[in-house]
DNA sequence: GTCCAGGATCGGA
DNA sequence: TCCGATCATGGA
């Protein structure tokens, strides 16, 4: 189990198990963490960015400990720990996803590609957008889309670092507010977005006391999302681990080793997380 | 110039 | 139900 040290100039997370901020980070599910040149007080790397309207910095010496910058304990136990899903038992999640057999194996390769991944919790607003904008795009545009976004929208906070910006304050920009993050056709999806939820036409909260059709199907009525957007919010911003998208990452996987079709169900509830194993691993290989 | 990016929508078979 | 064209933008 995880143990916190409150140090002065940090939170420290130690006894994690096959943790890994790179992985996290970099497997398509955030979009506003960046390494920079600068580094921790002990020369590690070190990951900002913004989360839940804070600033905030991580680091880690090795896969069984995290560091946490500009943080108080309090606001661990309130965001970070649920953030990272520190409260999450992925060595138990590991052993459901091996227990499918068969044709419905996970393979063991993107078992061991994967291993490190956390599915955050991101906030859900934030994330039914980003993956709004993320149709039809890469990564790197989409980081910059959301990070113009937040320059022309969000509050600013310290060290030149924005909040993303409310339902309401982007049901203000308009259509031609939105003009400057360059989102092409996306931005016209995104005010329907605020609009829908400023006026509750769609309602966050009640998703996540649905069944994983009907949630997907109230965020359907969005226009803009469809069934693969719909599942990565429900994925990274509900914490749903049993939404599973399907892009073209994964359809790819699916042609190379479920021929025969493959039963999601098989996972145990984890889908989310065995997608998101298939993708990092046909996207970024096997770990060196 | 062409192709592609964590897609969705529309019209027409 | 399924297919193809189209959508706006920028980087390779």
């Amino acid at each position: 189990m995880e143990k916190i040290d409150v140090r002065e100039d940090c939170l420290e997370i130690s006894g994690l198990s096959h943790f890994s901020l790179r992985k996290i980070f970099d497997c398509g599910q955030c979009f506003r963490f960046e390494t920079s040149e600068r580094r921790d007080p002990w020369g590690d790397e070190l990951w900002e960015g913004v989360a839940f309207g804070k600033y905030i910095a991580f680091s880690q010496p090795d896969e069984t400990c995290l560091r946490i910058f500009h943080a108080t304990s309090e606001e661990y136990q309130q965001i970070w720990r649920s953030f990272l899903a520190l409260d999450t038992d992925y060595a138990e999640i590991e052993q459901r996803l091996l227990a499918a057999k068969g044709k419905n194996a996970l393979p063991i390769e993107a078992l061991e590609a994967g291993r490190g991944i956390r599915i955050l919790r991101q906030d859900p607003w934030e994330t039914l957008c980003s993956f709004i904008l993320s149709q039809n795009n890469n990564i790197p545009r989409i980081k910059k889309i959301i990070a113009s976004l937040c320059r022309i929208a969000g509050e600013p906070i310290a060290g030149g670092y924005y909040r993303f910006p409310s339902a309401k304050k982007i049901c203000h920009l308009g259509i031609d507010g939105l003009e400057p993050i360059r989102a092409g056709f996306r931005s016209a999806y995104l005010l329907d977005a605020a609009q829908k939820v400023t006026q509750g036409i769609v309602n966050l909260e009640s998703l996540y006391q649905m069944p994983l059709d009907q949630a997907v199907e109230s965020l359907e009525n969005i226009r803009g999302v469809g069934k693969k957007v719909a599942m990565c919010t429900l994925l990274f911003g509900f914490q749903r681990l049993d939404a599973f998208p399907v892009d073209v990452w994964v359809k790819r996987v699916l042609e190379k080793y479920y021929s025969d079709g493959l039963d999601w169900s098989a996972f145990g509830g984890y889908a989310g997380v065995a997608q998101q194993f298939l993708f990092y691993y046909e996207r970024w290989g096997v770990p060196s």
